[in-house]
DNA sequence: CGGAACTTTGACACGTCTCAAATGCCGTGG
DNA sequence: CCACGGCATTTGAGACGTGTCAAAGTTCCG
């Protein structure tokens, strides 16, 4: 599944901290890029795992999950096109703390660690550009643990929604456009895989949603949004 | 409350970021300190304030907390000597996401950001500590999201009892050395302040605690631990 | 010593989980 | 291209954990 094309995403992405190299430094970058495939359903990394480089999502979409109780999937965050997932093991030297999977058929490019500390020793735009990107990821976190504590599963589940929408946007047809099962929706909300889908079910009885198969269209967002924010209760 | 006393504690400490740093720089961040003084109930900042600097606890202990539905506080990191908040706010240069309030006495030391970033900009090892800093802090909070997503509240209140016990150790009768209300380990686990209580009172009854008063002391940590993780379920 | 804040206990309602079974969907191989 | 098997989805019933409200008891601090 290897392949040694150059990939140019990366380094001129401006989503990417790669925005902060200098020329000479992203033909560096492009130079040691290493682009793999991935087919849908396949792993990246495992959580406990020794990594050894950034990976660059090129094409497609992952699931960043860490196991729990009975082995039971908690989806942690997702990765897509320009985003970077493994950053924190790499740059703090420990194992992957997270299982990074494909959900559909997608590319990534990896960057060896390397390269990477180079870049931090070299450029303190870099670093600095890193620790922004650690900062803000922080900070999604922090906001995940205050709304999974504190919110009712309904209330978590009509964000979550709204959240993927925002994040994956439409297909032609209108709907949320990632590929999830009902169970990688329990996941993200902490919650068993019936109640999301009799939740759904309501959802879809007040005219909140659409369903058609496992795909979700969201057709009324402001009310969306205050059953998430619980104006309603 | 503001004394102009240099402090040693950052600069000097191992645990800190501030560890990185040169000679020189440790001398330059001396002489730009500024130390506060807290009584217990204080607040350093609040959420959506605008904060310019560092915080590093010289003495005493802060409850970090982000503010949820109906105003209710979700505890998300406690701060005490040699820890370090603000960071995460100064660095992607937005508002402060929490707020720092005290819960006892206690000193802390201001380093103004100008100064950080002339230190990133210059040592590129301070910048690595940084983002090392960062990259531990959304790995405990990844694991935290794990934690109140899937386990009970009487698993979390088991685990919150061991993490308190590790973080602040014991005083000379052997309860845990923090001084938190109910309602605070409530804010921390995501729950009724009653359900604290009451799960407390079992524990006792088990004989795996000691309760006198608001005070804690851990009598069986093997067991503690096995609720914690769920093994005896 | 008094009052406010905190802790404790009880009763009850409700949300959510678990278990079970039926149905629907999809990819694989014949 | 169809049939099959397996996996995902859906629905129902019942049990259990947890939240809410109320009231009494206790501790802490001025």
């Amino acid at each position: 599944m290897k392949s040694m094309n150059v990939c140019k995403t990366c380094s001129l992405s401006s989503k990417t901290v790669f925005g902060s190299l200098t020329t000479e430094e992203s033909e560096q970058l492009e130079a040691n890029l290493e682009c793999y495939e991935y087919k849908k359903g396949e792993i990246i990394y495992k959580e406990g795992s020794r990594i050894t480089g950034f990976y660059c999502v090129k094409k497609g979409v992952f699931k960043i999950y860490k196991t729990g109780i009975d082995s039971k999937p908690q989806i942690v965050a997702f990765a897509q096109k320009g985003d970077i997932t493994g950053y924190r093991s790499v740059l703090s030297n420990e194992p992957a703390c997270t299982t990074v999977e494909s959900l559909e058929d997608s590319e990534v490019c990896y960057i060896p660690s390397s390269l990477i500390f180079e870049f931090i020793r070299k450029n303190s735009n870099f670093a600095l550009s890193l620790i922004q990107l650690t900062c803000k990821e922080l900070n999604t976190a922090n906001d995940l643990i205050k709304d999974i504590a504190q919110k009712t599963v309904r209330e978590r589940l009509a964000e979550t929604l709204l959240m993927l929408d925002q994040t994956f946007g439409k297909d032609e047809e209108g709907f949320i456009n990632v590929n999830l099962t009902r169970e990688d929706i329990s996941s993200i909300i902490g919650t068993a895989t019936e109640s999301v889908i009799r939740i759904l079910s309501e959802f879809k009885t007040d005219g909140l949603i659409s369903l058609k198969g496992k795909k979700i269209g969201i057709g009324n967002y402001s009310k969306l949004e205050s059953i998430s924010n619980s104006f309603l209760k």
